[in-house]
DNA sequence: ATATTAATACCGACCGGTCGGTCAATTATA
DNA sequence: TATAATTGACCGACCGGTCGGTATTAATAT
């Protein structure tokens, strides 16, 4: 009734896989969704089977890249109170871990940003939700924040302005970093920017 | 002899500024050469009497637009001596006054990013000269640090990862306030900024 | 002054190529 | 055999860039 030589699921899991694979090589624009479609090892019509368009592949796909580095943090921020501590583990794993691992990968975040600015203004949008993503890891910072100004290991500081200031130099040290690996040490820099940060935030 | 209504260098602007127009508001992939040349009112086919190609075009484009910027920027410094003093006004002209003047064109500098990473192994990376850009801030303010802690206002920290920590913050909080005009007051981010950066490489 | 010639600016119809998406045909499964 | 899954040839829209022709101006000739 259901002939399937392997489950939908997993499919489209191997399509994604293929499409995280081409996006990062070659970005969103130059790809092609026969060249997914090649990589995955199937006809470019079945990708249509399980999307309706390249735009839903490409944010899919980003999502699904980007599952991996939140179910890092959730783990690691599990094991620990200390607000000083889940700093340092969220820049550690959000810009090193990352990186190190899948450096190459990460250009299809910046193609994500240029994608979703683009579409700010189109009905597409709601597939490239950026805003949603950096409200997310907003907010898990300012709680950061907010339980260490409440135990007196922070000054208080606005908390909501402090988080989106990690955030961004934590993007903009990834940019940087793409545009030239050899620049600096990611995680020296890393280590620079806590000591910095946690230097003007902590209570003497 | 040179018949021509107005001077070729003032017409390649009126392009520019026609360009700068529909880049900012559609992106890169979206313009149409023809939507500049209707927005320049001329033909599609004059533009091609001043540039090469569409690549080109938006290079020039980007730089003509970071000119602005720079000025500013080459101006203010001439100004003063004080490293401290220094520091406050790259991120006030950098993040403030860019966005507040034009902030509905800033979504170019995503393009220019992604563009610029996209083109990072392809002949045209001379156009979209990231690199080169990021080195120039970067030496800007690192010797802005040096100097700092020649005089011992800072502490001795290491410059370079400095210099790029604070403009990678800047063009995070740019990226995040373009998503969301509406989260932050732009101005008072990069006070706060501003003063957690002082806070934690001055000497006290 | 006017016609003629020359040089250049300007234009937009057109071309070649590209690519996302469709669908009739084919293959695999039960 | 019936049904579901897969495929890739095909379609139509799109677009950057070209090129032959026109318009405008200036220089020159008469």
């Amino acid at each position: 009734m259901t002939p399937r030589v392997v489950d939908k699921d997993t499919k489209k899991q191997e399509i994604l896989l293929a499409a995280l694979e081409v996006f990062s090589r070659k970005g969103f624009a130059k790809t092609k969704m026969i060249d997914v479609a090649e990589t995955a090892g199937i006809g470019k019509g079945t990708i249509y089977e399980y999307f309706r368009s390249k735009e839903q592949v490409f944010a899919e796909t980003f999502h699904f890249f980007m599952q991996k580095s939140e179910l890092l943090l959730q783990d690691a921020f599990s094991k620990t109170d200390d607000p000083v501590e889940k700093l340092r583990i969220f820049i550690e794993i959000g810009l090193v871990q990352l990186l190190e691992d899948s450096g190459e990968f990460m250009s299809i975040t910046m193609d994500f940003w240029a994608e979703g600015i683009r579409a700010k203004s189109t009905k597409i949008m709601d597939l490239f939700n950026l805003k949603e993503l950096y409200d997310h890891y907003r907010t898990l910072i300012n709680d950061v924040l907010q339980e260490g100004i409440q135990s007196g290991v922070f000054k208080p500081i606005n908390t909501l302005n402090t988080a989106s200031a990690i955030i961004a130099a934590m993007d903009g040290l990834m940019l940087q970093w793409i545009l030239d690996p050899t620049l600096f040490d990611l995680k020296e820099v890393a280590e620079d920017f806590t000591t910095g940060l946690l230097n003007g935030i902590k209570r003497l």
